[in-house]
DNA sequence: TAAAACCCAGGTGTTGCACAAAGGTCAAGG
DNA sequence: CCTTGACCTTTGTGCAACACCTGGGTTTTA
């Protein structure tokens, strides 16, 4: 299978596959007529297997380590099992970051349906925003980074 | 105020600030003798009106446009009130693909408690990942491109 | 045989900073 | 006076996961 097909099975672009490729996901073996990238029914199984991973919230680099091992012929059964239990938590902070925001939005919202919208006067800039309340700092300090 | 004493004052680090001086969300006058950003205290109610703006959700962009309004004369809390009505439903179902993923984690946390680790065959990598259901591809894309 | 469709490598853009390099500036202490 | 350390400057790199573009070769098809 050349790339376009290799993609087209797995219902991902091309321009993924090239990227797996790129970062060693998937290894392809090359035509020696014109140097294009061939991949077999391995390497579909390995991309569906790169989908699934996703699905399930792996990053790419994770999924690197993950495909490493299993090539070393070690079982990454442990590795994926620490993997999610270790982002689980994660996602679930996120989720009450987000859900956090989404509140503090909607208060917002319904606070300026009261408001006139001002001109800016060289002390304010937009009393909207102005007059929401500030000391959010921890959670959203940790929102962004983990988003 | 120099950057560093504007960055405390306002509680970000310096690189923060400088990066908003980067993308012209501050912009400080220079001192003439060594070059050095000098804030005034316009330039801290500005970057605290950001650092409010992000807590809402706005993207330094979106700052940076309502910045350039309100220094126009005109009232951004018009473009504030779009935006903020445009991103919530963005956030909520972020919330939701979260949510999804979380409940997908939480699912083959617990069915792989019931599964062996396993050696990789050269037809199976890690089962636990591979007899996981697949077909979320809709949730799981848009939840990619919105991260 | 020419266009359409595909292939390649390599580079850029996205977001919001963090960090490092290489060098100039400044206040305080020996 | 000179050093040290804390600060300043600009510039460039890195992160995640691709998407998109450039420029040029190849293959397929009408």
């Amino acid at each position: 299978m050349k790339v376009t097909e290799l993609a087209r099975a797995a219902g991902v672009t091309a321009e993924t596959v090239r990227h797996y490729t790129r970062q060693a996901l998937l290894k392809p073996h090359r035509d020696p007529d014109n140097g294009y990238q061939l991949f077999d029914q391995q390497d579909l199984d390995r991309l569906r297997f790169i989908q699934r991973a996703r699905t399930l919230g792996f990053s790419l680099k994770e999924i690197a380590d993950i495909l490493a091992q299993a090539d070393q012929g070690d079982s990454p059964c442990p590795l994926v099992r620490d993997l999610l239990a270790a982002r689980l938590p994660q996602i679930h902070a996120r989720i009450r970051e987000l859900q956090a925001l989404a509140d503090r939005m909607e208060r917002a919202m319904e606070d300026w349906s009261h408001l006139p919208d001002g001109t800016p006067d060289g002390h304010s800039i937009c009393r909207l925003i102005e007059q929401t309340p500030e000391k959010d700092d921890d959670c959203c300090a940790s929102a962004r980074r983990s988003s």
